[in-house]
DNA sequence: ACCTGAACACCGTTCAAGT
DNA sequence: ACCTGAACACCGTTCAAGT
């Protein structure tokens, strides 16, 4: 079968020995160098094991299929954008909710902006299929997050936090997304660092 | 070679007989079909044209691979999206910016949620390259509809109507992609259709 | 425990030949 | 002007054999 089922994207093993951990990492590296050196066309598990110095065969021992590879790396970077932003939320609680929805907003820029270009190809590639889960997953844990900082305001009542949250979770993330996907001019990257954080202030005032 | 220059991703010729403007059709609806019955791992030029009634060639002549014809339905998609949100600002023309606001939210909604799943499979397909050209013309469109909109609204003076209106349909745009993206559950999907309606009115009312 | 690489099935694309 | 389909190059994946 040419494309297994969605369902098992997984790697096959951890690795036992400090070799295969040098040989995992060799991988992951290659990965993102021929990407960015020879463009997602021409991404091939043959090329990858090349440049990382190992045989076809030793990839498939650590990932099932090509796109456990790329989805364990999707996921390796989504944790560390949450990671980035419970990084960030320890410098906002406390603050009125408003600064938070602020502050979130450009934490979440700096987190992004910068992202390789190689990382939002890889999305891209994985996007075929399992990536609504984990995407959901480390959005739900953002949004959680983010309710947690808004109770954290003494001074803050909102009818419903949770859809508050969920809200200015979907507004940060779509937005930058959205901007960050059509290849924005400086003026554009520009006009969502300005804006951005005054439309996430002016929601909560409103909503609270 | 075996993936082309991204940049030759237009149509090969347009039809010239009502024969060929039939195949063309079936070659579309076949795409579509087998997207939505073997998913997209099976998605291949032998199926499309098999399930179209045509041979493969017949299809190299409409397209110079595989990617134009995905990228070409999408472009369509768009444009479809594109002609309903002017269809949706006829509506709110006149009207105050806040209620404009509100109104692009659920147009935009209204227009994208019940978006097939196919489509949505299709932009992910294509996102491997050329997408954001195409996608940032249609977000470019919708911001100068934007744009118009709220400079009809003879009670409304923006610091800097443009950049207002470029944040919206990137709030709008993003938040709603971000939220169908996650596989949303009918609550978060409802949090959506309440609050980003709440979120534009809130922003716009904050910059005027 | 980890690695190798020839072999296999499948896929995208071409092009000489047809109507 | 439009269509056909065998042929070709390439790619993902396996597995018997090695250290």
């Amino acid at each position: 079968m040419n494309r297994p089922a969605p369902s098992l994207l997984k790697p096959r093993k951890a690795p036992q020995q400090a070799r295969s951990t040098a040989t995992l990492e060799a991988i992951h590296t290659a990965t993102i160098q021929v990407l960015l050196r020879e463009g997602v066309g021409r991404l091939t598990t043959a090329r990858v094991a090349e440049r990382a110095g190992v045989s076809i065969g030793t990839m498939y021992q650590y990932y099932p299929h090509k796109q456990a590879l790329l989805f364990a790396m999707v996921e390796q970077q989504l944790e560390t954008v949450v990671g980035f932003m419970l990084a960030a939320a320890e410098q906002l609680r406390g603050k009125d909710a408003e600064t938070v929805a602020e502050g979130l907003a450009l934490a979440w820029l700096d987190a992004k902006t910068p992202e390789s270009e190689a990382f939002r190809t890889l999305y891209s590639l994985v996007a075929e299929f399992d990536l609504a889960p984990g995407m959901g997953r480390a959005f739900e844990q953002i949004s959680v997050l983010i309710s947690d900082l808004l109770a954290a305001d003494p001074g803050a009542h909102f009818a419903d936090r949770d859809a508050v949250a969920f809200m200015l979770a979907s507004l940060i993330g779509g937005a930058v997304r959205m901007v960050l996907d059509t290849a924005p001019t400086p003026e554009n990257l520009a006009r969502l660092r300005q804006e951005l954080p005054r439309a996430c202030r002016a929601y909560v005032a409103a909503a609270r």
